[in-house]
Formats: C-alpha cells, structure tokens, sequence
DNA sequence: ATCATTCTTGACATGATTGTCAATCTTGAC
DNA sequence: GTCAAGATTGACAATCATGTCAAGAATGAT
C-alpha cells in the first residue's frame, strides 16, 4: 500500500473520545479534534468523512468499554453487591476527570432532536444492551423473581442510572450520588 | 411613557419557552425566536439584552408551572397515589406534544458547560424545590418514617424523573415511561 | 401641535464552523 | 531509482449566528 497514514487510528479515536465527552457531540468541532490529535482538520475528514462518523466509531469504542465494566462490576453471585460494585463504577465513570466529564450516552441522548437516526440508534443499543446485562444479572439470582419481574425492574435500575448522569450535570457530588444510588438499592432490593 | 414597546411581554415570554423546549437554550436561535414571535431580532436585542436572559425568563416562567403542577399532584393523602399522579403529570409534561419536546430543565442542565452560572443555579433551584415538595410529601404520611429517610427517598425520585426525561429522548413510549415508574413505585412503597 | 424618549428596522461587522479542493509531499511496490 | 496511490496541507467558499448601530417611526407628556 502506497501513501500511508501518518497516524494512529485507534489514537485518534480515542483521543476524539476523550474530546467528544468533555464536549458533547455537538460542541466538539473539528478544529477541537484536529488541535487533540495533531492531525490537521483535512486529513481528518479525508480519513473519516465527517464529524459524525468520527464520534460513531468514538462512541463504539465508548460503549465496548462501558458494557465491559458493567458486566464485571455485576458478576457477583449476591445480586446486592453487584448492584452496589454496578453503582460505583457507573458513578465514578461519569465524575472521573476535572472538570467532570459526565455521561457521554446520556449526553448525547439529550441531543436527540438535532442528531441523525445512526447517533440515536447507537444509544438505544447500548441503553438496551444495558438493560439485558442487569436483567440478567438479576434472573439469575436464585430463584427470587420471574424473567419478566427482572426486566421491569432492569429498566428501571437503567433509568436511575440516567437520572444519575443528569443529576451530575446539574451539581450533585460524587458522595451524593452515592448516596442517592445506595438508598436506591436498598429501597429496591426491601432493604 | 413614550416609545412604547409594540408586543405583548408575557406572550413573547411563553413564545420563546416553547421555542426553547423544543430545541434547548444551545441550539434555538434568536432567528428563531423572532420568527416565532414575530418580534424582530434587533428589538429582541433592544428588550432583553441577550439570548440568555429571555431564556432565563422564559425558564422562571416554566419553572413555575411546573413546580405548581407537581404540588397540586402530589397533594394527596395516601402518598402511593400522590406518587402516581406526580409521575404520571412528570411524563405527560415530557411526552406532550408533536414531537414530543421533553423535559426542558434535564435539557437544560445537560448543556451545564456551556452554560452560565445562573442558568445553572435556576436548575438546581427547581431540582432543589422539587426535593423540598416531594420531601414534604413523604414526611406528612401518617408517622411513616423520619424526615432524614424523606428527603433521601425524595432525592432518589427526584433522581428517577431526571432518569425518566432521558429515556423519553432515546426513544422510549410514553407508555413504557408510565410502565417503568410504576414499577418504581411499587418498588419504593414496598407494595 | 410639538418634543423628547423609546422602540423598530435593516444593514453591518465579526467570528465560528463546515466541507471542498488543488497542489504538494510520502512512501511502498516494482 | 521511478512511479503511482494515497495522505497532507493550507486556502477557499459558503453558512450561520451573534451582537451593534444609525436612521427612522411611533407615541405619551406637555
């Protein structure tokens, strides 16, 4: 192959990731990504296309790691803990860095309205993928719900954790999130 | 008096929030609000100053609608059914319209970068006072629980609102909304 | 009826961002 | 070493949004 990329992909990516959650798929421009990767705007979109296609392979690499660390914080047999480690990391995902980055699935869930069906869709699949990975997590603990208790109750638990994202945005302290979380637990799990 | 202003104040104020609601402080431009008021930009300029602060009017202005609608659902004796009515006014609220515009205070605090300190401190305010409102609710049930639970539970379902504004932009029905905070409900009230 | 004040209007300057392109450079393949 | 495919670069055109301003219009007070 002749006239070779001059830089890394898997790099870039991730270094658009980065900008891309600190920004918010909207307000990160090509000049931020250019001015991060040190590839100049035309090569960028030579390489890509356009914005957009740079964030979905971002945000790909965004979701493979976040349904990655789910599923571990919830491999535990007792589905209390699980839930607690789940918690945690989703907690400490979205207030890591300074400023906080928040996060970027719920982020970009907001900008619904202005984003193409590609970006939508993309957050439904992790939103839903998410959903499958709590409800199974909690059929499987021993024999304390039916399948279709578990799903209910997985959406839900999904959409705390959305709540989660927002009330970051708006102030709250990564302690007070905890704590919002904990006594959703055990309200949840008749603590 | 002399010069007088050619518009309705108020009417304009309720014009530019629905134009807000729909496309968010960011993305709603004084183009757009001239058109839809049918004020043009320069006197907009002239009236308000800037941008921000219709908006900041305009958000006081729905701010206030919406803590008095959840008061007035939540003022009922049996808190399950204040519960019921209060959520089920938070999803109409979110999932009205065509297309639905959503919740404009989650929008609103998941722009938190990019916006200024006194949109930000008008979104914790509302957040705050709905904390208050639900908080009290809770203490007022019949010698239930002690008033430190109730305001974490209210904070947890303050949290779950936000939650549930975020699964309206990624897509999910008004009826799975409704299904998902029932569950919650029933979960929380130990039914 | 006149006047001073305030509003209205349309134009302007500015800056940001997107996307395109031709010229130039690089480099693996032969 | 030469060559051609592909990458890089900087400039360019086109939009769009913000905020400002001078000129003109409207009107309450006198």
């Amino acid at each position: 192959m002749v006239g070779v990329r001059q830089f890394d992909e898997d790099e870039v990516i991730a270094t658009a990731l980065d900008v891309f959650w600190r920004k918010g798929l909207h307000d990160a421009t090509m000049q931020d990504l250019a001015a991060a990767t040190g590839v100049q705007r035309g090569s960028l979109y030579n390489a890509y296309g356009d914005k957009e296609a740079i964030f979905l392979r971002a945000f790909d690499q965004y979701a493979g790691q976040f349904l990655e660390a789910a599923g571990h914080a919830l491999a535990h047999a007792d589905t209390t803990i699980a839930l607690r480690n789940f918690f945690d990391m989703i907690i400490v995902n979205m207030t890591d860095g300074s400023p906080a980055r928040g996060c970027l699935t719920t982020r970009t869930a907001l900008d619904a309205a202005i984003s193409s069906t590609e970006v939508r869709q993309r957050v439904r699949d992790v939103l839903g993928r998410l959903e499958q990975l709590i409800g199974r997590t909690l059929s499987a603990a021993p024999g304390r719900r039916r399948a279709a208790d578990a799903d209910r109750l997985a959406r839900v638990i999904v959409t705390f954790t959305r709540g989660l994202a927002v009330m970051e945005r708006a102030g709250y302290s990564r302690k007070q999130l905890k704590g919002s979380a904990a006594t959703f637990v055990d309200a949840v799990m008749g603590t």
